[in-house]
Order: structure tokens, then C-alpha cells, then sequence
RNA sequence: GGGCGAUUAGCUCAGCGGUAGAGCACCACAUUGACAUUGUGGUGGUCACUGGUUCGAUCCCAGUAUCGCCCA
């Protein structure tokens, strides 16, 4: 006997495991089946499960166990990322704590540790993965600084660096002074902040007492400067271009040049020019000529570029001093409060500087273009559609892309330098010797370049490197192009773009044939959620409250495309409800003795209610398959939840109540008890892409014994198809439709007339025609019972004094009350049912005498218009015969 | 400033060129032999606003307002 309630930790901690021992979750690269292959964006591994991952790893999952059942080969690629940055930024603090730097233990140490510190810690992602349900062939998880990874990085790097796409460079870069290494401009957060604008004069040189006024937010910059911009057309300034500026507090001469950079309405229309230390000046030196002066040093504090009372100051200190310097040379203008932003590092938090240094670039643009042209073709496909749009519009404005950082954990770049600064890039260092041997004529040492590799470099190569690229594995042949990439919408220019640009260069193809799109997770009021804000809910929290099933359960009915989702936790609570009742309905079942019997046909049942509810999940498999096959994860979440609910349980259970408990007919019994325990055993097939744990216990603990299918699990069983049913099954449905209609309407004229729950009450027909009294004939039983009847017949003699009456279609259900009726209140009640029928046959009425409408809409419409008026019509007949009879009688 | 999106019941959201839907919340009733993590019934909406297209617009188009997000 099933326990009372499902015990969704116990079923949990037991599934769990049984199911990954029994290599469900194994891809099989040899079997004949169709593949079907998800690369789970491989979470950073110095990550624990928040709440965006339980979103995005139930999608997954959801997709990979509907297709495993849909019998494909499903490959799951799990993995984890290396995450330069964090790591590093962890082994430096432990460093930190026990008194040492990383300079003082070397770089070999240095790898040991972090190494260490990844073995112990560093997989805790990948174990709370497993409490959510999610089921990737762990057998195959890779980590981007695996051996075969690593090999594959070395191999694009030398090969794109010998197709010209790979290039050194001195640009401007992103620059971390806390972790002293570039970042990426998506690594960049633009922070709104109140600042200030400080208005400064510089004197003009060779004429006295005359200045011209330039503001900036950054004035420590100012000891950079190496030139002065105005707008050609800005004719104040006409006479003092070519002239030079005195640069105040250096004493440096710098010019005064035209350029369209300079706006004239802001300000006062005259813009110093920091070349190395703004994007925008960079490129306004550049195209006047300017001299470049770099002024800080890695750490941020200035270098020996500035006069010598500056040198070593930390750049906020030297900001305060250049201002009161320049006040006190009476130089100072005015400061406006100015609200701007300002670029902070997204892991360091401190304020990133442009910075002048030599980085390795790839070039995007080129790699772009093949990437963009598999979008435009329709290649790769996002859904929602829309976010095709997000990608275009960054791939075309790409910019190149500095894939060098100043780390130690990550991928060595495999480049070597000669004594004379030539450069040796090949994947072994042994191959470098060799080539810098040929090129000096002599044996000559060389040293590895000491930076590493941008992480998202490695995490390009995801789709292929971990199926074993470059060498031509049977998985890669099988499983590349992936049919589907699951991820959020902040990911696409990090990641997306990257894999796209990747795949077509070294695979020739997309590395994925759709990419789902999904939104962020936010707290119940739109919120983001941060530590900081204290809204953080925690996935496993809610796994332990209220089961992953319906976490599970909750993101897919919320992951509506294009949409935030927006998470209350009572949404949890309500389908973990949801959970119970499906469990119930099992259980129900159980006592009932549910069993299919030998030789069953569900297409060949023969009670009106079996064959509606064999009807039902049919049209269910089918929306559900037509859902999910559109990544309509929420309308799939809906039709399983209407199903289960509110047509399983609240009215097939109901109905076959008293089929159940006739013990006298059994032939009846018997058809009941197995199409319930079939429609059972189709449902918790439905159900377990999204309710994994639930199904999978009641398929064990019952369902699979009344199915004659013990010791078989749901998690590798086959989906569902659709049966061909008789044409007879229209009719069922029809009468069953007018069955809950008719059961409907008495309980709601019981309510609107207060008649007492408990009370059974005698139900007479009248003016019904032969198709309804048989119905109520055959249907009596189920009537009696779900509407509370005392009996129910037609309606013979007169019309009784003081009664109810209920109008369902041509027909009316008669509720002698004896006095107790409310005259005036089922007047009133009958009323406003009149006025409904009127306003719907005014409403068609209009339009089906419309010349335009009869002319112009189609067919169908017209024709289900007239019927819906027909309908009107005669329900309006009854109840004003109805009202008739009520007020002739009383 | 540029771009994208949103605006539908108290809340969170579906929907769709053809009579407005769900879940939650709320109100009333009910402990009837799966389930109170329940059942039954009910209240609740000028589909942001203004125009246009159309026989017909919540839906398509244009504009306005408000709110998000991304980029500069």
C-alpha cells in the first residue's frame, strides 16, 4: 500500500543513485539509434547551484529525458569550466592568509595548489546537479584543463595563429588592477555613479592669460594628456588649432588638433586627450598623431611618466592631488556634480583602467562571418527568435577579441620568444625548440610566453574538444552538431557567439542546431536576486522543502520564451500540492485494485467514460509531444497539470466511482480497473520529463505491476504514442462533456440556492429529448452520486409548486423543493442566465445579419456562429419556459 | 542617446484576427469510503491609452504613456 503522502527526499536519495548505477544516463556512440546530444554549458567549477541553474539544467533535463524515452541515443555532455579568474583569485587569498604570494612560490606550486584545491572543492556543482534530477553520462565529464581539452586549445591556437586569425597586438585593453590582469569587456559592468566633472584651464602657449577650459571625470589622467581636441567647425576655436597647450603641473607641451570627436555643445567644447588611457582618446591619437603616454603602472598606482611628486601615488590619491594641486595653481575652473558610469571589473569590483599593454588578439570579425551567415541560412535556429536579432547585432559590431590574460591557471599560450623577441608558437615546446633552432641557425633558448589563455578560449571548443577533437572520434562523428544548446540570454555573446565562431572554423558546421534561449530567474517582485539584496532563494532549499519534483515542476510551467521568470515560493508549494495529488490518484487506484487485464484493448473499451479518458490521453501525448518539440516547456507543464487534475482526478476518478464499487457487473469492473491502470501507466510516462522522482516511484511501487511491466524503469521506458480510436469515440466524449455539463450545473444551482451540501434531493426531467434521457438513464449512477441525488427521472405529471429548475441545453432538471425555494432568489438566478443568453444572441445576432461579415468571413466561422446561436436560443427557450412555469406556479 | 522587450483578473502569467483563460490569492459551503498538501461553488478584466487597417482588433500597423533590460 502506498503511504499517505509521497516522500519526495527518501524517493530522491534512492533514484538518484539507482539510476546513474544502471547507465541510463550513458550515451551510446555505437548503437544504431538517432542521437540526440545537449552540451550542458559547462558551469564554473568554482560555482555552487543557484537558482538560474536550476532553471536551466531542469530544461535540459527535461528535453534529454522525454528524447532518451523517445528511445534515442541521448548524450548529455556534462563538464565544468576552469574559471581563470575565480580560481585564481581563491588561491590567492589562501595565499594571502597564510602570509605568502604567489611570486615567492613559483608558478609550478602555484598550479599544484589550485589543482588541489579543484580536486577537493571544486566539483560541489557538479554533485548538487545530481540532486535536481539532471541526468548527463557522467562517465564522460570533462573539465576545459583535461589532457584532451588542452590539446585541443594548443591545436587552434597554432592554427589559427598560422592562418593570420591569432595576432599580437598593443590596443588598449580592460585592465584589473586588483587582479592585475585584462578582462574581457563582458567581464566589464557599467556602474552608474555621482561623480563629479572638474572643469580645468590649461593656458595656451605663447599667450598669456589666455586658457582653454577642458572637464573630465578622471583628472589623474590629466598627467597623461598629450593633447588638446576641439571640433573643426567649432569656430571659437578656429585660431588655436596648431597651437600647443602648456600642460599644467607636467609643463609638457601638448598640440591642440581638430577633431569631429570633439562635441561643441558639451562643455566647453575643447577635450584633453589621454591616448593611453581612454577608448575614445585612443582612437583620437591615433588618427592626430599623438603621443601615447602609459602613466600607470599594473597595480594602478602611477609610474615614472609623471613628475616624480606623483610617482608611486595610488591613482585615487593622485586624483586628489592633481585637483588640489591645480586649485592651488588657480587652474580649477569649477566641479559640477555629474552623474556618470563607470566601468568596474565584474569578479574584482574595483574600477577597470584602459591600459596600453600586448595582448594576443583572435580576429572576431573574420571568425564572425561564417558564424553569422549559419544564422542567417537558418542553420542554427534561436528560439525565441527574436535573440537571433541580440546575436546579429554583437557579431556585427564585434570587436577583436584579446584572448591573453595575466593569469597562471589556465592554458599556457603556446608561444615561445627567442632572445630578440621572435616569436615561436607551436603545440609543444619541443616543436618551438626545434623551430627556433632553424630560425638562429644554432641552438638558442627560449622561454614560454607566461600568460594563459582567455577561459571562454577552451569553452569554445566545448562542443567538439570534449567529444575528443582533434582526433576523429566515433563520438564526435555522431553527436556533432548538438540538436540543442539550453542557456540564458546573458551567456549568448560570451559563450554563444564563441562557439558558433569556433565550430564553423575548425568543424566546418554549427556546433548546435537550435539554441534555447531562456530568460533570467528573479524574485517574486522582478527583483534580481543578489546576496546583497538578501532575495537570494536557494534551489536546494527548495528541493528539500518541497521535493525536486516540483522545483522541476515550477520552472518548466514558468519557462514561458522571452519572458523573466518571476519565482514565488508558493508556486513551489502549489505544484509540490500538485505532486501529492498525482501520488493520491495512484494510490486511489491501488485500493481499487487497478490491474490491466489480459487481452486489453483500450481502443476497444466500451463504457462511455473509458473511452473518454483513453480519448484524453491521447490528446494529451500529442500536446505535450507538440509542446516540447517546440520548447514550449510551459504549455507542456500545463497540459500535464490540466490532465493529471482536473481530468484524471476530478472527473475520471469520480466518474468510475460507481463502476468500481459494483461489484455485481463485472465485466464493467474489470474494463474500469484497466483503463485506469493503463491510463495511469500513460500518464506517469507523461509526467516524468518534468516529475522524474514521483513517476518513477509510482511506477515502481505500483503502476508497473498493474501494467505487466515489473522491474522495468520509467527513466529508459518508451514514450507514449497516440492510438487510432474508433469513430465512436466522438460520441463518448460528446456525452461525457454533457455529463460534466449537466452534473456542473445542478451543483451550481445547489450553491446559488443554498441548498445544504448534504442534502439529497429528488431531480425530475422535462422537455428533454431521447438522446438525453438516455444519457440520464445510462448515466444515473454518476449523477445520483456527483450532484447528490436522492433520483433522478423524467418528469411525469405536473409541474411541482416551488421548484428549481436547471437548464441544460434542450433539456431541464427539475428541483421540487417544497417551500424552501427562494421564489424571488431563482427568479433573480434565472435572470441572469436570461441576460447571458441575450447578450450572447445579440452579439451574433449583429453579425450573422451583417452583409459584410456573412460575405466576407469563412465558412467555418459563419457556420460556428449560427450554432452557437442555435445554442443560445434554446437555452433562452428553457429558462424562459422555466421562468414561465415559476411564476404560474410559485 | 541607440536597440530590444513588456503593459491581459488583487498577484504571477498564458492566449489569440471570430463570445476573454490558468495558477495563486479572496469569499461561501463541505470532513461523502485517494487526497485538507482536499473537494464544491462563486466574486473578480473598457486586454495601458489614441488613432488606423478589417465584416470583425486584446491580437495586425502607427503614435503616446509607463516599466524593464542590453549597449553607448
Amino acid at each position: 500500500m502506498l503511504d499517505k503522502t509521497f516522500d519526495s527526499a527518501a524517493a530522491e536519495a534512492k533514484y538518484r543513485d539507482a539510476w546513474e548505477s544502471s547507465g541510463a544516463f550513458a550515451a551510446n556512440p555505437a548503437s544504431p539509434q538517432e542521437p540526440y546530444a545537449i552540451m550542458m554549458p559547462p558551469p564554473n567549477v568554482t560555482g555552487t547551484l543557484h537558482m538560474g541553474h536550476g532553471l536551466t539544467f531542469t530544461l535540459q533535463d527535461v528535453l534529454v529525458r522525454y528524447f532518451r524515452m523517445r528511445q534515442r541515443d541521448t548524450l548529455h555532455q556534462p563538464g565544468t569550466d576552469h574559471a581563470g579568474i575565480a580560481v585564481q583569485a581563491i588561491i590567492d587569498r589562501k595565499l594571502d592568509a597564510e602570509g605568502l604570494t604567489k611570486q615567492e612560490i613559483g608558478r609550478d606550486e602555484f598550479l599544484r595548489r589550485a589543482w588541489e584545491w579543484k580536486e577537493e572543492s571544486g566539483n560541489t556543482i557538479t554533485r548538487q546537479l545530481r540532486y535536481l534530477g539532471a541526468t548527463p553520462d557522467w562517465d564522460r565529464e570533462r573539465f576545459t584543463m583535461d589532457a584532451g581539452l588542452s590539446q585541443a586549445v594548443k591545436t587552434t591556437f597554432v592554427q589559427l595563429y598560422r592562418e593570420g586569425l591569432i595576432y599580437k597586438d598593443k590596443r588598449l585593453v580592460n585592465w584589473d588592477t586588483k587582479l592585475k590582469t585584462a578582462v574581457s569587456d563582458l567581464e566589464v559592468e557599467q556602474r552608474d555613479v555621482d561623480g563629479h566633472l572638474w572643469h580645468f584651464r590649461y593656458p595656451i602657449d605663447g599667450e598669456a592669460d589666455r586658457f582653454i577650459t577642458v572637464a573630465t571625470t578622471r583628472p589623474e589622467t590629466m598627467l597623461g594628456d598629450t593633447g588638446v581636441a576641439v571640433n573643426p567647425a567649432d569656430e571659437r576655436y578656429q585660431d588655436l588649432v596648431g597651437k600647443n597647450v602648456k600642460l599644467p603641473l607636467v609643463g609638457r607641451l601638448i598640440p591642440i588638433v581638430a577633431d569631429d570627436y570633439a562635441d561643441p555643445e558639451t562643455g566647453s567644447g575643447a577635450v584633453k586627450i589621454t591616448p593611453a588611457h581612454d577608448f575614445n582618446d585612443f582612437e583620437v591619437g591615433k588618427r592626430n598623431d599623438l603621443e601615447m603616454i602609459n602613466i600607470l603602472n599594473a597595480d594602478g598606482t602611477l609610474n615614472e611618466e609623471v613628475p616624480a611628486a606623483y610617482q608611486g601615488m595610488d591613482r585615487f590619491a593622485a586624483r586628489k592631488q592633481v585637483i588640489a594641486d591645480l586649485e592651488a595653481a588657480g587652474l580649477l575652473e569649477k566641479i559640477d556634480d555629474h552623474q556618470h558610469s563607470v566601468p568596474h571589473g565584474d569578479r574584482s569590483g574595483t574600477v577597470i583602467e584602459p591600459w596600453l599593454t600586448d595582448q594576443w588578439y583572435a580576429n572576431a570579425q573574420k571568425l564572425a562571418e561564417p558564424a553569422i551567415a549559419a544564422v542567417e541560412d537558418g542553420r542554427t535556429k534561436f528560439v525565441p527568435e527574436s535573440f537571433a536579432d541580440n546575436y546579429f547585432h554583437w557579431m556585427r559590431n564585434i570587436q577583436p577579441w584579446c584572448i591573453s590574460r595575466q593569469l597562471w591557471w589556465g592554458h599556457q599560450i603556446p608561444a615561445w620568444y627567442g632572445p630578440d623577441g621572435q616569436v615561436f608558437v607551436a603545440e609543444t615546446a619541443e616543436d618551438a625548440q626545434a623551430e627556433a633552432n632553424a630560425h638562429y641557425g644554432k641552438t638558442t633558448a627560449i622561454a614560454q610566453d607566461e600568460d594563459v589563455l582567455d577561459t571562454w578560449f577552451s569553452s569554445a571548443l566545448w562542443p567538439f574538444s570534449t567529444l575528443g577533437w582533434p582526433e576523429k572520434t566515433p563520438e564526435l562523428a555522431k553527436y556533432y552538431p548538438g540538436n540543442v544548446l539550453v542557456t540564458g540570454w546573458d551567456i549568448i555573446f560570451f559563450w554563444v557567439a564563441r562557439m558558433m565562431m569556433m565550430g564553423m572554423h575548425f568543424m566546418g558546421d554549427v556546433p548546435f542546431r537550435t539554441v534555447y534561449i531562456h530568460t533570467l530567474v528573479r524574485d517574486q517582485y522582478g527583483q534580481k536576486m543578489s546576496k546583497s539584496k538578501g532575495n537570494v532563494i536557494d534551489p536546494l532549499d527548495l528541493i528539500e522543502k518541497y521535493g525536486a519534483d516540483a522545483l522541476r515542476f515550477t520552472m518548466t510551467a514558468l519557462a514561458a520564451p522571452g519572458r523573466d521568470i518571476k519565482l514565488a515560493e508558493s508556486r513551489v508549494e502549489g505544484y509540490r500540492n500538485f505532486t501529492t495529488k498525482l501520488w493520491n490518484a495512484v494510490r486511489f487506484a491501488e485500493m481499487n485494485e487497478a490491474k490491466i487485464a489480459e487481452g486489453f484493448d483500450p481502443a476497444q473499451v466500451s463504457h462511455v467514460l473509458n473511452t473518454w479518458i483513453v480519448s484524453r490521453v491521447n490528446e494529451t501525448v500529442a500536446a505535450m509531444d507538440e509542446a516540447l518539440e517546440a520548447y514550449r516547456y510551459d504549455a507542456a507543464a500545463s497540459a500535464l497539470y490540466q490532465f493529471i487534475w482536473h481530468e484524471f482526478c476530478d472527473w475520471y476518478i469520480e466518474l468510475s466511482k460507481p463502476m468500481l464499487y459494483d461489484t455485481e457487473n463485472t465485466v464493467m469492473l474489470n474494463e474500469t480497473r484497466s483503463t485506469m491502470a493503463w491510463a495511469l501507466d500513460r500518464l506517469v510516462h507523461l509526467a516524468h520529463p518534468i516529475m522524474p522522482f514521483v513517476s518513477e516511484a509510482l511506477f515502481e511501487q505500483f503502476v508497473a505491476d498493474a501494467a505487466h511491466k515489473s522491474g522495468q524503469r520509467l527513466i529508459t521506458a518508451a514514450w507514449p504514442e497516440t492510438i487510432d480510436l474508433p469513430p465512436s469515440t466522438e460520441k463518448a466524449v460528446a456525452e461525457i462533456d454533457w455529463l460534466v455539463g449537466t452534473i456542473s450545473a445542478i451543483r451550481t444551482a445547489r450553491a446559488e440556492l443554498n441548498i445544504p451540501a448534504g442534502a439529497k434531493v429528488v431531480v425530475q426531467v422535462t422537455s428533454a429529448n431521447d438522446t438525453t434521457l438516455a444519457r440520464v438513464e445510462s448515466n444515473c449512477d454518476q449523477l445520483l452520486k456527483l450532484a447528490r441525488l436522492e433520483s433522478i427521472k423524467a418528469l411525469s405529471g405536473d409541474m411541482p409548486k416551488g421548484a428549481a429548475q436547471v437548464v441544460v441545453e434542450e433539456a431541464t432538471f427539475v428541483i421540487p423543493l417544497e417551500g424552501l425555494l427562494d421564489i424571488s432568489a431563482e427568479i433573480d438566478r434565472l435572470g441572469k442566465e436570461m441576460g447571458k443568453h441575450e447578450g450572447t444572441i445579440g452579439k451574433l445576432t449583429g453579425m450573422l445579419s451583417n452583409e459584410n461579415f456573412v460575405a466576407r468571413a469563412p465558412e467555418e466561422v459563419i457556420a460556428k456562429n449560427k450554432a452557437l446561436l442555435a445554442d443560445a436560443e434554446q437555452a433562452k427557450a428553457g429558462v424562459l419556459a422555466a421562468l414561465d412555469r415559476l411564476k404560474a406556479l410559485g
